[in-house]
DNA sequence: GGATTGACGTGTC
DNA sequence: AGACACGCCAATC
């Protein structure tokens, strides 16, 4: 059916490989939005409730920054795993976050 | 159905 | 370099 907005954003960041780290603002290029990043975190907002998990600590802002990791669980959750994953994660900033950065527009 | 809301983005001061 | 302002656009109230 019709999946929403953030149905889409839901997929899409669960296609993320791991270890790599996408923007907002990309993923909402990508569905077709445009500028609509906005609604892309808004659309993490309900993640939590989603199944299964989806990886939102592989999502952050144009910066790098982990933005949204105070919306996790645990807020240091977000950098261990992206740790976990290979990803530098320094003072809530991904370091080399150009190097890690997945772009669905590219890669899909 | 208008107003409010956002895990953003880019530009300015 | 840090803080502030405005724009975007769909979902929710």
């Amino acid at each position: 059916m019709e999946q929403s907005f953030y149905d889409q954003v839901f997929e899409l960041v669960r296609l993320i490989p791991k270890g790599r780290v996408t923007s907002y603002g990309a993923i909402a290029k990508s569905l077709g939005a445009g500028g609509s990043a906005r609604m892309v975190g808004y659309a993490m907002s309900n993640a939590s409730l989603a199944y299964p998990a989806i990886p939102a600590h592989r999502v952050v802002n144009s910066t790098g920054l982990l933005t949204g990791k105070f919306h996790f669980a645990e807020p240091n959750l977000m950098q261990e795993l992206l740790e976990q994953e290979g990803v530098v994660v320094k003072n809530d900033k991904i370091q080399n976050f150009k190097q890690h950065f997945w772009d669905p527009l590219v890669e899909l």
